[in-house]
DNA sequence: GCTTAGAGCGCC
DNA sequence: AAAAGGCGCTCTAAGC
């Protein structure tokens, strides 16, 4: 059963039911006071929200404090389905462009002075139809009917988008209740471990302590008084001044050099990084109540995996997560799945041989075992060539090995990096596809087929071409692994409600590509920890079915992200 | 003064 | 020795 939210969430809402086959049930027109008791009731009936935007509509819930079971996010979902491969003859891709399409997420204002003007604005303007002027019941209607379609003569194809849009509607639901929760997060800790890597916070701006001992030190030493070591172009002059033989100021080249300048340089970038990035005017900026609150985007990039909106929350640097910590009386649960993409490619191409290679655990180790490469190092370097496509070095010399043993999952890599450099599409395992390459690669390969195009143009093209085949490489295991993530998560958060008791319920606090943490009463961890493991078993039968692969994780229960690892 | 591009580096 | 997929953020420098 599904429930179609109209109008807006903070002005009046319509509520209008379909029963399974899409036919109205009722419909009624509310205004915002009867909205929220109205969702409490119907959501013990276990229905299918059905709204425009997750990021719209949920946030006011959850303020209410109502968290529903499942939605259908038609944001997410048409994003999805008009570029889907599977879905291109259907009404829905055909149609021209409308305001359904790139349409960013909405921009979720905290507190309740906005939501209060947004309702007097809403009120007021008496208008028909979705506060952004886009008819959710229609699209709805259009979705489903793009999926019947695809039904009728790719019943399974069909069946994994279904999936897919299930996943990621869920995955919004996800965002929006670990933004509202928040990341535990202990300033004390976090301001402690700048003043011993930094100096004590500066009151009146200005470099810290350390920073300005070490631009002192890296003066000196390049004998230029005034330079501004933040400055690559000053800087890089100064160091070509002083005799190193650099062509940039990045790290790797600085390595490289002999010279007395060389470890003040690195350690400055990496506190100066680490001041600008996640220092005092961060936590000021991103951390309230004892809590980080990253704005998780959904989909947000291409692969469909997520992306976030300020404080960075997805490059959270190693320093910075010993600030991290449960709760008195509540514990981290830490998991990530290990070398995700390989297992993804070795099922989603049936390739039993890798797959059995991941079956004790370390399928890096497996390779070794199996006498692929030699060393676990060597086995990594290789993969990692495969999945990205190394053209030269070590990795690109180990990845033949890995193409001879494993023909079907490297075979799968492959073909998918010659369709993208045809500049066709390729699509994931759910049937999430790959953008088309861009109007500059389309003309640059025009030009190369010419008869009077040159040398430079056929190079250019060919560059072009090889470019977007390691992206569509990438792209079909990448974008695979996101789905199995996506469906990992979503299990898990089901799974997390039920252990619930009157002591806390454990929720997820953080997610990043291919590793949650959970945030637990304490004495729940060890339930916690089955669930997070039988969730990614589910999730591997929802998409791999019996196919015997084995998705390994490693899961600890820790009292600060720092000891995760 | 504001916007944008590139460099650089953090994460997976 | 560098490189090969996806990002976000901060800084500087350059352009308007």
């Amino acid at each position: 059963m599904f429930i179609v939210l109209g109008g807006s969430p903070t002005g009046r809402v319509t509520l209008t039911e379909l029963d399974s086959s899409g036919t109205r049930v009722s419909a009624v027109s509310l205004s915002r006071d009867e909205f929220i008791p109205e969702v409490m009731r119907r959501e013990k009936s276990r229905p299918r929200w059905v709204w425009e935007d997750t990021a719209l509509w949920y946030p006011v819930l959850l303020n209410a404090g109502i968290t529903v079971e499942r939605c259908h996010d038609l944001r997410l979902c048409h994003g999805i389905l008009r570029r889907a491969e599977a879905a291109r003859e259907t009404d829905l891709a055909r149609r021209p462009s409308n305001a359904w399409d790139d349409s960013p997420a909405e921009q979720v204002v905290l507190g309740t002075t906005l939501f209060d003007d947004m309702t007097d604005l809403a009120d007021a303007s008496d208008e028909p139809g979705d506060s952004t002027g886009r008819d959710a019941l229609a699209e709805f209607a259009l979705q489903r009917a793009a999926l019947d379609a695809i039904a009728e003569t790719e019943p399974a194809a069909a069946a994994r988008l279904q999936l897919l849009l299930a996943a990621e509607s869920s995955g919004a639901l996800i965002a929006e209740e670990m933004r509202a929760r928040g990341l535990p997060w202990r300033t004390d800790v976090h301001d402690r471990a700048l003043t011993e890597l930094l100096g004590p916070r500066p009151l009146f701006g200005g470099r810290p302590e350390k920073l300005e001992t070490l631009s002192d030190t890296i003066r000196t030493l390049l004998e230029s008084p005034g330079l501004n070591p933040d400055s690559q172009q000053d800087l890089l002059r100064a160091l070509k001044r002083a005799g190193l033989s650099v062509t940039s100021t990045s790290k790797w080249e600085l390595r490289s050099q002999k010279h007395p300048v060389v470890d003040p340089l690195l350690e400055y970038k990496k506190l100066s990084r680490l001041n600008s990035a996640n220092g005092w005017a961060w936590m000021d900026a991103w951390v309230r109540n004892g809590r980080f609150h990253p704005e998780y985007v959904v989909g947000g990039v291409v692969t469909g995996r997520w992306a976030t909106r300020g404080g960075g929350a997805l490059q959270l640097p190693a320093q910075v997560r010993g600030a991290v910590m449960a709760d008195d009386g509540w514990t981290l649960v830490v998991a990530d799945a290990a070398q995700l993409e390989p297992r993804i490619i070795a099922a989603m191409s049936r390739d039993e041989k890798m797959a059995a290679a991941g079956r004790q655990g370390d399928l890096y180790q497996g390779l070794v075992d199996a006498g692929v490469v030699d060393t676990r190092a060597n086995a990594k370097l290789a993969m990692l060539g495969a999945l990205y496509g190394a053209t030269t070095g070590e990795s690109a010399r180990l990845m033949p090995r890995l193409m001879r043993a494993y023909p079907l999952a490297i075979g799968l890599v492959e073909h998918a990096a010659r369709s993208g450099e045809r500049g066709d599409q390729v699509s994931t395992w759910l049937g999430r596809s790959s953008p088309h390459p861009g109007a500059d690669w389309q003309v640059a390969q025009r030009a190369a087929t010419e008869s009077e195009s040159g040398a430079a143009d056929e190079r250019r093209a060919r560059q072009l071409a090889r470019d977007w085949g390691r992206f569509t490489r990438n792209f079909v295991a990448q974008g695979t692994a996101a789905e199995w993530a996506l469906c990992w998560i979503a299990g898990l958060r089901i799974r997390l409600r039920a252990l619930a008791d009157e002591r806390g319920e454990p929720h997820l606090a953080f997610f990043l590509h291919d590793e949650v943490i959970v945030h637990s009463p304490a004495h729940l961890a060890d339930a916690v920890a089955d669930a997070i493991t039988s969730a990614a078993e589910d999730a591997g039968r929802l998409l791999f079915g019996s196919f015997p692969v084995n998705f390994a994780l490693t899961v600890v229960a820790v009292s600060s992200y720092d000891q995760a690892k």
